[in-house]
DNA sequence: GGTAATACTTAGTATACCACGG
DNA sequence: CCGTGGTATACTAAGTATTACC
């Protein structure tokens, strides 16, 4: 295997590297303002993660990554600084599931697993039984061959674009099934709409009618009482309104650690000038004799006051809400009813970025009427802007499924006020985005074996695209666009890689090939994993690595857009995500089917999904902040066990005597007594074993996040389906609003699908 | 062919809310 | 009835991918 093939490396070296390293005028721009970019680092202040609140284990975790860091160090001074910088922000993950991260996940290794894949996954035809008409081509699929019935469907759906559409319904309403479900609550448009049994658009459409009734702004600014005060220098002194405004957001944030850094302070103060009149920008020009306590204190008591308000006060305020969402929270997109998602526009505030965020402290602006574009159907009433002002402009672009946007501040990005998960336009993506995860399950053998193949190829890109293809595949790393320098955290993804963030072990703890993955991830989240590799994708690697810096990319003749157009010559719609969600889904399937025990209760199995979804949530790093109150309820949760197990200690005690006592009396009664103290012991043993099961669940996870793969990455007919063939009601599995978002696949997996 | 703009998904955390035991 | 703690929801940042543009 391997030979010939180091041959073969190193006559690509010597052929394509040295053009390389200065080919690339972009890459090779982009590492000079990084090098430049570590002075500015260093000021930085470490960032969330360093938080002082998870103090003991946290503290314990940072030291063990300390001496990890110093142990594989020892090179290069630059490199140092950034590991330095490192430790401070990064949230360390080990020292917990630890045989879990250190093989990439408790999955089984994907690769390993290949080859029995034929035999585990049903067959393609078997596949194509349970697809529905108009399951995946999605782009392209053509409306012809719908059933009857859709067909009539959809003909309606156009009818009533054309007619006006509430007022009406229940008349010739072709829907007569549904019809008096829509009757009795008149808000309720059709009591469940199934928009998973109509036909979808084509074309690019997003929709022909939408009426709305457009997004509220934030509350203007009320100027505190004159009894508060800021100071300035030790003096009182007045603020203009808008100065004053924006103190306030500091003022409220002044508990947070992230106050006290100086990019935060720096840009904080800065766009705080910009807000001041030129007599109050003459006068404060240091934020360190600014004294903002008062105003902080107040904010206080104001919260304070708010929890302390009487009920009928709290729940005049809850009246109001309901009020606002009624009126704004819903929209009319053809003909249904449907629930925005984020209505509210953003309020002002100061910018805090996740992880180290070179514009934290940046003021958010307030966003007024003239910044607001609309977006709703020629033929509805327009929403009106507040008296007095005007719209940016109002558009009728059905192309898209935004209903309102804006353009923020900070970043210059476009916000958007867009539906609720529920919303057929997003469930229809959802279960698009399903289908062709699912799609790719049919040809990742032969995916897999390519890129395998590529990793000899004699071209110096190839390589890198396979290597990276392969990182994705089997470690689910996201793609890793470019991001701009500078202007946010810096973090990384796959085709994005450093050679910094990588350190290849020959051997290592009695494994060959060895790659130790170090990097910020999305959210400045950390990912560490050691993961033996093949050796063909270790040498590739110590080829990429060669004579560059810690901070070049390691895929210097790979991005994104080249992988993602490999990507779709391979397979129609497939993108570097998709083996993220086939991974996460197809992990959740096997693992359910590996942790459910068909003797088991209803608590066991449904711990069983649990750790099913955790070996998913680790799959993807999705880590989680320890919650505050987490020592304290595990602390509880221990209490409650000791306290089980002296009872259990009792309720043997009592056993045992009365044992003695049967004995010797050998009576009916007394036996009776044995068997009734037998059981509860029993029940107590099992209550027991239940709080200690709990206290491990929740032990294992205390740092990972189950809710973003649960809702983002893994296909809920594989969820409902295991419901259904263990009778486990899906609301054990699913929350309210999680059966919303996922009707469509309550309603149609049954206890056969496969994913 | 590269870059910027746009649209939309994915992400962690702050806070609201609610059930429950004291 | 109240505080507590645990879950659900709100919020908005930060990704991915496609499209528009030059």
């Amino acid at each position: 295997m391997s030979g010939d093939h180091t041959h073969n490396d190193s006559q690509i070296e010597s052929g394509s590297r040295v053009n390389d390293a200065h080919k690339h005028k972009d890459k090779h721009k982009d590492k000079e303002h990084r090098h430049k970019d570590h002075k500015k680092d260093k000021d930085r202040e470490r960032s969330k993660y360093s938080n002082s609140e998870h103090k003991d284990s946290e503290k314990k975790h940072r030291d063990k990554d300390r001496e990890k860091m110093k142990h594989k160090d020892g090179s290069v001074e630059r490199h140092k600084d950034k590991e330095k910088r490192k430790e401070e922000k990064i949230r360390s993950l080990d020292g917990k599931p630890k045989k879990e991260k250190e093989n990439g996940f408790a999955s089984p290794p994907r690769i390993k697993s290949e080859p029995d894949n034929d035999s585990f996954y049903p067959s393609p035809k078997h596949e194509k039984s349970l697809k529905r008409e108009r399951d995946d081509d999605d782009s392209e699929f053509k409306p012809k061959k719908i059933k009857t019935e859709n067909d009539k469907k959809a003909k309606k759906r156009k009818q009533e674009d054309e007619e006006d559409i509430k007022p009406k319904k229940k008349t010739k309403d072709k829907k007569g099934e549904v019809a008096d479900g829509k009757k009795k609550a008149k808000k309720e448009p059709e009591e469940k709409w199934k928009w998973w049994e109509e036909e979808r658009y084509t074309d690019g459409v997003k929709w022909k009618f939408l009426e709305h009734k457009g997004p509220v702004f934030a509350p203007p600014y009320e100027p505190l009482p004159s009894n508060i005060k800021f100071y300035y220098d030790e003096k009182p002194m007045k603020l203009s309104e808008k100065a004053e405004e924006v103190a306030t957001f500091f003022a409220k944030m002044l508990d947070h650690e992230y106050t006290t850094k100086d990019i935060f302070r720096k840009n904080f103060f800065k766009d705080w000038r910009k807000e001041m009149t030129s007599e109050e920008k003459a006068k404060i020009t240091d934020l360190g004799k600014c004294n903002f306590t008062e105003m902080s204190d107040y904010f206080k008591a104001q919260s304070e006051a708010k929890k302390q308000m009487s009920k009928e006060e709290k729940q005049k305020i809850k009246e109001e809400n309901e009020r606002l969402l009624q009126e704004y929270g819903f929209c009319v997109m053809d003909n249904h009813k449907e629930r925005i998602a984020n209505f509210r526009i953003e309020p002002p505030g100061l910018f805090r970025g996740r992880g180290d965020h070179p514009k934290m402290g940046m003021l958010k602006r307030r966003i007024r009427p003239e910044d607001i574009i609309i977006n709703c159907s020629k033929d509805s009433k327009h929403p009106k802007p507040p008296p007095g002002t005007k719209w940016k402009e109002v558009r009728h672009d059905n192309k898209v499924t935004w209903l309102v946007s804006w353009t923020e501040n900070i970043q210059g990005s476009i916000k958007y006020i867009m539906l609720n998960p529920s919303s057929r336009i997003k469930g229809e993506k959802d279960w698009q985005k399903y289908e062709t995860a699912r799609r790719l399950k049919k040809c990742v053998d032969r995916i897999r074996s390519q890129y395998r193949d590529d990793w000899k190829s004699k071209e110096m890109r190839i390589r890198q695209r396979s290597v990276a293809l392969y990182f994705i595949d089997k470690l689910a790393l996201r793609a890793g666009n470019e991001k701009e320098e500078g202007e946010t955290a810096d973090t990384v993804g796959c085709c994005s890689l450093r050679v910094e963030h990588i350190k290849l072990y020959p051997e290592k703890d009695g494994q060959e090939f060895v790659v130790e993955f170090d990097f910020l991830g999305k959210d400045s989240i950390r990912y560490y994993n050691k993961v033996p590799v093949e050796k063909r994708v270790f040498k590739n690697l110590q080829l990429f690595m060669e004579n560059k810096q810690p901070e070049d990319d390691l895929f210097d003749r790979l991005n994104t857009s080249i992988l993602n157009k490999h990507l779709q010559e391979l397979m129609d719609g497939l993108t570097a995500k998709v083996f993220r969600t086939y991974n996460a889904s197809i992990t959740l399937q096997q693992q359910l089917k590996e942790l459910t025990s068909p003797e088991e209760n209803i608590p066991a199995k449904i711990l069983s999904y649990n750790r099913a979804n955790r070996a998913v949530a680790i799959l993807c790093n999705h880590q989680r902040a320890p919650p505050k109150t987490f020592e304290k309820s595990m602390q509880n949760l221990q209490t409650k066990i000791d306290a089980k197990k002296d009872q259990l200690a009792d309720a043997k005690r009592e056993l045992k005597s009365a044992k003695a006592d049967a004995k010797v009396r050998r009576d009916e009664k007394s036996k009776k007594a044995v068997e009734s103290k037998k059981k509860a012991v029993q029940r107590i043993e099992e209550q027991l074993m239940k709080l200690e099961v709990q206290a491990t669940d929740r032990e294992e996870n205390k740092q990972i996040a189950l809710g973003t793969s649960k809702l983002n990455y893994l296909d809920p007919r594989i969820s409902v389906a295991w419901c259904k063939k263990w009778g486990i009601p899906v609301e054990k599995i699913y929350n309210k609003t999680q059966r919303e978002k996922f009707a469509w696949a309550i309603d149609m997996a049954d206890e056969d699908f496969e994913f």
